[in-house]
DNA sequence: TTGTATGCGTTATCAT
DNA sequence: ATGATAACGCATACAA
């Protein structure tokens, strides 16, 4: 079932036939509805290879994700594959991990299946070591690059991100006015985005005119209730803490359970601030206050601005959105 | 950069590149090395279009999901694309909505991208109307498909599944053996995943010589502090409820915030269970008890599957893994 | 408006 | 073991 059989029976050439597929202009009605109906009688469909082996594309983009099970990445994920298929393209998924190889092959692999674009999920892509992105730059000397939350300043890398660090130091001035002197910030992966926050947080502590206890920037384990009893041997060591913040909802959690623990007063004795805006802040009892980073905004902005790059259009390489304070019972 | 290219620069035939390209036996080892040193020094990749044009396959197998922002899908999906990958196939993931003329699109979106197969994920693929799944068994004509948490029993569908209405059926005996009559189950949406359990629901309760209120079996909003309303509600109407089963983790955490604006003591006044054993469930105090429906496994097992029958192999259409009660807080 | 002929980069079937 | 060549199914430049 090709289309010489639509073409022989419809009585014209597989031109003709071509033609009617892509839309040209230059065909009769008459020929074309002829055609059409030939095609939906024998129920026909273009190879895409074929297709794509003329036009060199097959209309597809590669996501690249290091972990589909964050929260945060499935949802960007999600927007993303929804708008891009509104505009016509497919997507190829790859999960990568953490791994700098992995990301690197996966990368490659990609690129070997021919895909329009990439698009990088998350700031786990962007290395402390700036010659470890070079695997980035060099693949966007082939197809566009767009990456979310992380930002490299390249021809053909088009960046879209929330502000981390802005968001991180505000809040610090906004819990500092309450008059909590005692801050710590709690982050889990050493990605990009932790780092922006935690620079936005002690400059945020600065600001405020406060001083940091050692270990008040805190490397937390992937674990909620391991993360809380840090906490809880932090505290009886004798450090003092009246408001917490944290890189994302989960270690926000913890430290709600920390303080449940020392039966410390939300939001009285302790402010906890999550990030991420996600589910598990309205599991908690008070409900977290957290700043939300617009997921949705993030992947569809990325896509829009894809299409725009490559229709060719152009396209400022770098988009900043501003995070939400979301105000519910940890924070105020 | 092509085939040609290699030949020439290597001094072969393009048909011994392509073997080498393929693995085949009969090239001799210096040839062999040559070629491979060539393809390496021109940076040379095949074109996966001219392949897929001759091979008719790109190695690519589609995924249907529901939503992938949902956490037991999303998850399923990491697995899946993970496992996937390598067996050396990839990928492309669609995002369909609760919609059946959604899901029917993109179904015959993805056959005419002409993938190897196609994985159903979650239950909400299969429709009560039996007529409504004619479209998954048309596909089934075409290429294999796998369905995971569902199950339609035809030639060339194999399905995997977690045994829904076991799991349910024995947890209802478990707390009534605890002394505990008034039992509720909370649900959402309307898949077969869904009735399966509340097959299992009535059918243990029945066992179980106790009998239901009305409204006992209770379809909730997609909100956590709304659903716990509800909750209220139905309760200061009078009815009595020691005992709640839900069909999801979040479910069950707006029955642990009901319990606790009423100052019920968990689990002496009231047992509840989650299901999925999700990050939702570590959150709430105290953590939920929960049926953990191991979508690793079931994804694994899914993919193992799908391999073998695109080896030819004769499987089995439907294989079911039993779920884990994991024993926290809320029941015991 | 329509048809003819060629190219796209592989794989596979023949020969040799 | 290697080479020549015919598919594979479509898009498109060029002719008519």
């Amino acid at each position: 079932m090709n289309i010489y059989d639509v073409s022989k029976k419809a009585g014209v050439s597989i031109a003709t036939v071509s033609r009617v597929l892509n839309g040209n202009q230059n065909v009769s009605d008459k020929t074309k509805d002829k055609v059409l109906s030939v095609m939906k009688e024998l129920g026909y469909t273009p190879n895409v290879f074929a297709r794509g082996l003329g036009l060199n594309t097959m209309h597809t983009i590669g996501i690249l994700c290091s972990d589909s099970s964050d929260a945060f990445l499935a949802n960007a994920v999600y927007y993303i594959e929804q708008a891009l298929r509104k505009n016509g393209y497919e997507s190829f998924l790859c999960c990568t991990g953490y791994e700098l190889e992995n990301k690197k092959n996966y990368l490659r692999l990609l690129l070997s299946k021919r895909v329009d674009a990439v698009i990088l999920v998350g700031s786990h892509y962007l290395e402390p070591n700036k010659a470890d992105n070079d695997y980035i730059i060099s693949a966007a000397n082939e197809v566009p690059v767009m990456m979310i939350n992380g930002y490299l300043n390249h021809p053909n890398i088009y960046c879209t991100l929330c502000d981390d660090y802005q968001a991180v130091y505000d809040t610090v001035g906004r819990i500092a006015s309450h008059g909590k002197k005692d801050f710590m910030f709690l982050y889990r992966s050493d990605s990009n985005s932790s780092r922006t926050k935690i620079r936005g947080f002690r400059d945020g502590i600065e600001a405020a005119g406060l001083t940091l206890a050692e270990d008040a920037v805190m490397f937390c384990p992937n674990d909620i209730s391991e993360t809380k009893e840090i906490l809880l041997s932090y505290y009886r060591e004798g450090a003092k803490c009246d408001a917490i913040l944290t890189s994302e909802d989960s270690l926000a959690v913890a430290a709600v359970k920390f303080a449940g623990s020392l039966g410390l007063r939300i939001p009285q004795d302790l402010e906890i601030v999550g990030y991420n805006n996600s589910l598990l802040g309205i599991c908690t009892e008070p409900e977290l206050s957290t700043l939300d980073n617009h997921v949705e905004t993030l992947s569809i902005t990325t896509v829009n601005t894809l299409m725009r790059v490559l229709q060719g259009a152009d396209v400022p390489n770098k988009t900043t959105i501003s995070n939400d304070f979301i105000v519910r019972g940890t924070a105020y």
